[in-house]
DNA sequence: CCATTTTATCATATTATCATGATGAACACA
DNA sequence: TGTGTTCATCATGATAATATGATAAAATGG
């Protein structure tokens, strides 16, 4: 449904609002925690902090920290950057040219499932998922902090 | 959403349950009507046939042609042979283990438009999607009909 | 049996996605 | 200034999806 590349976003601007700390996290240490290759999230991480979602500080005590609240920002924003969903609401049968005008055989029935995936993305920000994370977790938690001041 | 092959797998299973005729369709007339490349389509419909969903014959005479009530023909049984619509109901953010039991934080609210998107693929059937296709085609179609043989 | 028509299949090319390793460039601090 | 830390970026590789071209195998009709 979305591309890895999308998921790693997602999953490092989650665990940078469910971590909000007073210094950055590093490129290493959220691979660690998501289990992604470094040196691709790096990329993912980049592009996020282009795109305004993360901002990015170099050097000792350096890293990726949450740009925007994140009350205000939509799944959308963050997928948006590496899969084509305005494209999502394309035509179920691949034809190009499929719309209210000139539709498919399927076109009315896949609109309006199409629809509730684009509201998904538009309406479910990451504040949203954190929250119903924590409210699931009572108890059961233990995400293991990691971030020393140095590490060591 | 779903991949081009089973794109062009549900196409040409819905164009032979539109153009229902005598005479079986050739691959190449196949492709030349949904615009996809030959050989590769050679293989999809191959797929398709040793799945149950098409007949072939090979021969002068030979082709494709549906092999089941297009009525009775959802449109999961052929998306399932090229996608893995099981797991399209997959956690959003990726993670290995999201169940009900041990949910991310987009859990709930993204399994109910999974729901949706499998209920569609699940009950929509290649005689809805024809059915849709012609009702909204009054007066427009002039889908032309490209094969001799016999048609009429 | 032979020639023709067609599907079936194989070998390979192309492209996009995902990933790794090495190097460059900014930053902090002694 | 210099050294080490960190993000930024480049070059390359691995893999899967998509596609093409050539050939084999079945069917049909002479």
């Amino acid at each position: 449904m979305t591309s890895q590349t999308a998921e790693y976003a997602l999953r490092a601007t989650i665990f940078l609002a469910e971590h909000d700390a007073d210094a950055p996290f590093r490129v290493s240490d959220l691979a660690q925690a998501l289990a992604a290759p470094r040196n691709y999230l790096s990329k993912i991480l980049h592009a996020l902090a282009r795109a305004g979602v993360l901002s990015s500080a170099r050097g000792p005590a350096g890293g990726f920290r949450l740009a925007v609240d994140a009350a205000e920002l939509p799944l959308i924003r963050i997928v948006a950057l590496f899969d084509p969903v305005e494209e999502g609401r394309r035509c179920v049968l691949g034809r190009e040219k499929c719309s209210d005008a000139n539709p498919c055989g399927a076109h009315g029935r896949w609109k309006r499932v199409a629809e509730q995936v684009a509201a998904f993305f538009r309406t479910t920000t990451v504040a949203d998922v954190v929250a119903s994370g924590r409210e699931v977790s009572r108890g059961g938690g233990a995400e293991n902090g990691r971030r020393g001041g140095a590490a060591a």
